[in-house]
DNA sequence: ACCTGAACACCGTTCAAGT
DNA sequence: ACCTGAACACCGTTCAAGT
């Protein structure tokens, strides 16, 4: 790459984090472009689709996230580290608004660039689910699309502003169906206030 | 209303159910008008929001939704009626793809024209789930927006191609939480076949 | 080798002008 | 009293022309 063209994307990828930051993965792209001081056909050089872009912004996350549910799997017991890989998941899914939609579409389109990441992400949370699983501690008619089907549910909860209080009261809610069995998790004892 | 007026209403109204079915409730406005052989503002004067469109087109879904409420609480057992409201609630959510997430935004909106509609669904719901977790059947912690929140999460997945082949069992997933002594919840007994 | 921006085919929304 | 569609300000995407 030339560093001129390098300058550009570079500089188009930090702008394109603020504005995807501020309006959500929706942003006009046009937007985004002008904001960088670049041509537009600059920007769809660099990244080709919107999936594109997106894949970039989160990349070091995604890569994050498999490094993460390795160590989890070393370190904890098959139920913290689901949990606790579940909610990463849900945060970085949640990283920016709306982006949850083209991962969900990108799982079943070999064609996206938001394919392979989620791939990843669907295959790391199999492992750590089968694990608790063995233990008898996870539901064992739960497939690994289930629970990534729960996880960007959650996300895309979290991406509603008029949910996102209820966040983590949810997010509880969900787990205790997937680890019925977890610790704390007695459903008829008040967790979490319930307001009226 | 003139009788042109009102004829143009209803042409109007039986093409948008056609177009919204189709392309989903983010369709194209003007696809519609032009389908319906009429200008542009004579849409937007019958329907000034795609809202109010919308909330017309489920308007009777709606409606039957509070009867069955009603219907349930007299007939059934709070249990049976919390699982078979949530269900049908689901099911009209889901009518018209990508309706869910305007619902969801109106519950917040009291200009929405959806506002009314979601607000009646909540309060339908907070009835037989206080109904449900006075009898203790139902998770003590849970409050109305709960309820609504995990509905609106089931109804987005089954808008997504890629989990509504696994809806049903979301479903039953979701409930046990919501249930956790639900009859035949055992999650340890695998209800469903779980596919790789 | 890379960049630009006009061109094209679309949107939603408003509102002056018509019947 | 109702209808029409041009006008405006936006999109995403492509690609000829420039440096």
């Amino acid at each position: 790459m030339r560093t001129d063209a390098q300058k550009n994307y570079e500089h188009l990828l930090a702008v394109a984090r603020e504005v995807v930051t501020e309006q959500g993965a929706h942003a006009s792209l046009r937007d985004v472009a002008r904001k960088a001081g670049v041509g537009l056909g600059t920007l769809y050089r660099h990244f080709p689709t919107r999936e594109a872009l997106l894949e970039t912004l989160l990349r070091s996350s995604f890569d994050a996230l498999t490094e993460r549910a390795a160590e989890l799997e070393a370190s904890s017991s098959p139920e913290e580290a689901l949990v606790s890989w579940t909610q990463r998941c849900i945060a970085c899914a949640h990283e920016y608004r709306g982006a949850i939609s083209l991962m969900v579409a990108a799982i079943d389109d070999p064609q996206s660039a938001l394919h392979d990441s989620c791939v990843a992400m669907k295959s790391s949370g199999a492992r750590l689910l089968v694990r608790a699983q063995a233990e008898g501690v996870a539901r064992a008619d739960l497939a690994s699309a289930d629970l990534f089907a729960l996880i960007s549910a959650l996300a895309w909860l979290n991406d509603q502003p008029s949910f996102a209080p209820r966040a983590e009261h949810l997010f509880d809610v969900v787990s205790s169906a997937i680890l019925p069995q977890r610790t704390g998790n007695d459903s008829r004892k008040r967790r979490t206030p319930a307001p009226r």
